[in-house]
DNA sequence: ACTTTTGTTGTGAACGTTAACGCACTTTAA
DNA sequence: TTAAAGTGCGTTAACGTTCACAACAAAAGT
């Protein structure tokens, strides 16, 4: 392996002087630093990692923005997991993680998540932009340098690092093919957009819905519900929904808040006869899924998520390695046999 | 964070005791080695990697012993793959790879591939044991201080350090769950065994049988092939296997070998009239299942096998961490329409 | 002619760990 | 009894990188 030491020796000059040409730290002459520069080119030089970092050893501060985890039925503690994980794996290199959740359904308690964030000098920010408006004006306004990456949803035309994601269209079409499996006859379906306003439901829904278009046997209805979904409420909406289809045999949720619907599903005994596709390995979903009530949970590897959007910020701002620009995520099918080997 | 001086100061002794504690290295009084021992653990210390790699830069040599990537439907190239990425993430950490390549049906291209790496003054040894009773004696003969992982299979009562691989009769319970989708009305089922002494095939045939044994539509009939199955002796058994069966509605190949069949069903155009369960994302799968001739893959993350197995090495040879005896894969369920986000 | 500034280069300490070496002392063997 | 071997400890150089600092010369300003 080269090294700054043998870069010098060849091209006669000191070690600090190759310092300064690699890190372009000026004070040196345009003849040294072509020399060097060609030198370093040649022998194909990468720095020691070990070495830098022992030398730098600097505490490194990241920080994540995302909602409190006990939304969205939990759905933010799976992130979290990971974000665990991955904190747990860097401790040695020095990574400090600090978390600044917010009320997804209050501006106000944003405004004082994203300001504390800033305040906190950080080297970095892992941020969930789960609700549009607010997160365009946010991103704007983001320092410079500091760099950012996103994960479970993004804003286009920000200058982030990364985006770490599902391709949410594309996973309402294969919950598309999916549901197509699973019933068979002629029969009505029921897709379910809980809080429609949120990323990904409206991609998933078009995906699904643009699946089946192709298909005639199946007529896909949409129902729009502006809640979270408390479990009353569920109930009313399920009954609805039954009484609207006589010939109902499948349900297309298009989030984590497929636990209630299930619920209702199996308070009244249609399990196995009306079909449910949902999203995410939620605690709740988990336990539907295994007593057969969910035929299909689609997986975001949400844990993943977390777990990838601490190694991209470090690997970004500790290793100044280039990340990929776009990390898509795989689309897991998730049902009863296997879902044992997607919890770790 | 704490470092060996503070220990040192602690205890009022010198780093270079510290230093011998903490690697057993002998030459500290039974007193002494107590007093440090409590500190250390009092502040939780860790070994800083960076400095410790610094000043070891000892180059690793890891040996992976596995069949032609040629074999098997070209599937052991997957591995290979992720064996590759996970060696340019260790590139500045001075791992070596070297490949020891052998003929499954071979036993002497074996004995001359083992004799290699034996020879190769290896760190850290990464194998795939796919020939039973070869590699029950083989295992015997590793020497004590060479750690070795398994990935795909492994030897039970071998002295292994973790082993990477799928638990194969549950991915056969959820081939069977898929089949039971697939196929509504009263069916038959072929179950072929290409190579029925290969490990794997087995238990996922075993695992398939077990599921559709506690449902009474389905019944499925085994085919045993003692061959890893060209094409035109795929055609004889396709033919004979629907003439056997007039109510053929699905068939289950328990390895990668899908795609011949594929081709036989596809050239009947039986193509959705006899559904298809395969095996891993080789080339020819990934064709046939884009096509809509095989319904379902169930992958191994073979790729994921390798790059986990290399980095458990690292992990445990380098780092001197310690890492899970056993790391169980996902059953992935791969369709047409997530496929693309499982190739890299 | 002098100080001051600017440009270019070299020097050396530090990061935390490892392991060889040396010193003093004790035990064992011939 | 005396040399050899063993025990318990401290000291130190080295790994490759970074960066503050010193050193010196040349150019610019007074």
């Amino acid at each position: 392996m080269t090294t700054i030491k043998e870069i010098a020796r060849r091209a006669n000059v000191s070690i600090g002087t190759v310092d300064r040409v690699l890190h372009n730290r000026g004070r040196v002459s345009k003849e040294t630093k072509e020399k060097v520069r060609r030198i370093i080119e040649q022998l194909d030089y990468r720095p020691n990692i070990f070495a830098r970092n022992l030398k730098l050893s600097k505490a490194f501060s990241f920080g994540v923005l995302m909602p409190n985890p006990s939304q969205d039925s939990k759905y933010w503690e799976l992130p979290i997991k990971g974000i665990t994980k991955a904190q747990n794996e860097l401790l040695a290199h020095k990574v400090r993680i600090t978390y600044f959740h917010y009320d997804k359904y209050s501006e106000n308690s944003f405004k004082r998540a994203s300001n504390a964030a800033f305040k906190a000098n950080l080297d970095g920010l892992l941020l969930a932009p789960v609700v549009s408006e607010v997160f365009d004006k946010f991103v704007q306004e983001i320092p410079d340098h500091l760099p950012y990456i996103f994960f479970d949803s993004f804003v286009p035309n920000a200058n982030y690092v990364s985006y770490i994601g599902q391709d949410s269209f594309q996973s309402g079409v294969l919950a598309g093919r999916l549901m197509e499996i699973l019933v068979k006859e002629k029969a009505t379906i029921a897709v379910i957009k809980f809080l429609p306003r949120d990323y990904h439901i409206d991609d998933r829904a078009s995906g699904f819905l643009s699946y089946l278009g192709e298909n005639s046997k199946i007529s896909p209805k949409t129902y729009e519900v502006d809640s979270s979904g408390s479990i009353e409420y569920c109930q009313q909406i399920t009954e609805s929904i039954i009484n609207d289809n006589q010939n109902l045999c499948g349900i297309y949720v298009t989030n984590a808040n497929t636990h209630p619907i299930a619920e209702c599903i199996k308070s009244k005994s249609l399990a196995g006869k009306i079909h449910i596709i949902g999203y995410d390995l939620i605690e709740e979903n988990i336990r539907y899924l295994k007593e057969g009530v969910i035929d299909f949970l689609i997986s975001q590897m949400s844990e993943k998520q977390g777990y990838e959007g601490v190694f991209a910020l470090y690997k970004h701002v500790v290793l100044k390695e280039t990340v990929n620009k776009r990390m898509r995520m795989q689309l897991d099918i998730i049902t009863k046999e296997n879902v044992d080997y997607y919890q770790s």
